[in-house]
DNA sequence: GACATATAATACGGCCCCATATTATATGGC
DNA sequence: GCCATATAATATGGGGCCGTATTATATGTC
């Protein structure tokens, strides 16, 4: 049915309002902070295309969310001696800092959304929502494996 | 639990990357694509202050989406004689004809996503979807009433 | 070594969306 | 009638995202 779809939009659209709200606070917008947590998350030094790949962004936006990011100074781009078309980004201390201080909140935030659920009822709906997901264009090209769906990193 | 909130927003993306890329083929956003059935389905003029608040966009974005289906022949404004603040939208014959085209082309796709699941499966996605959307910002200044999530009109 | 091809990052132009500011018009209280 | 206030639409400036084009560098083949 059409509203079983669109309970699934309209939610999500939910959770995406609350979350920009709660970051701009920071002046970070999703796609920035999801950046500053990988980061953080792999404590190291990753290329845009990899940081684009894993957040689900086209390599040109992920340029366009680094300036963002290197003109706050929270992140620094750094040549590759080895490959010299490469790149590799690293957090700076306050991009490291704001990090931490965030995920924390972040993920407590989250976690709180999904708290009226007892464990049964989440692989309830984790299931139907792969189902559905199945019948999406994502979702027909993968086989039909039981991972789907998975996290692109571990805070969302 | 974090994967259970995830689960959500990547359908939900899914969703919406499917249904942009079908869209463009016709030139149009999801954005400018509900406006047009939300005209169809009203049959008649609308202010955009109304049409903005039906979609869920500000007034602002609305002009915006307004401008571009404007140029493109599919909505016509017209001035309101006896509030002449006021403008009022209507469809051209292309944009009727187009709306009337895609809808049911959507309608059936939209339906296509669920259908793997039983009527009562999504009744109980609903249900647990709504107790999520509870904890949600703006779920919780709403009345903890049932008729939450309601769809803003019939073809999402 | 020269060349085609692939890959890394970026530039550019466009759309969607927002917040805020602005302009025109209506309306109620005096 | 006058003015404060509210409302309608729009303008402006910004961010996020995309697709496509561009530039620099690497790599495999001959």
């Amino acid at each position: 049915m059409i509203r079983t779809c669109f309970s699934v939009l309209a939610l999500a659209s939910a959770i995406d309002r609350d979350c920009a709200r709660r970051l701009q606070a920071h002046d970070l917008s999703e796609g920035r902070f999801v950046i500053l947590v990988v980061l953080l998350k792999l404590d190291g030094a990753l290329a845009p295309h990899d940081l684009a790949e894993r957040i689900g962004v086209t390599r040109a936006t992920m340029t366009g969310l680094l300036d963002g990011l290197e003109r706050d100074r929270l992140v620094a781009r750094r040549r590759d001696k080895r490959d010299r078309r490469s790149v590799k980004i690293s957090l700076t201390p306050a991009g490291r800092n704001l990090a931490e201080r965030l995920n924390d909140a972040h993920l407590r935030w989250i976690a709180g959304l999904a708290s009226d659920l007892t464990a049964e009822e989440q692989d309830v709906l984790q299931h139907l929502l792969a189902r559905i997901w199945q019948r999406t264009d994502a979702g027909s090209q993968m086989a039909p494996v039981a991972g789907a769906l998975e996290p692109v990193h571990e805070s969302l």
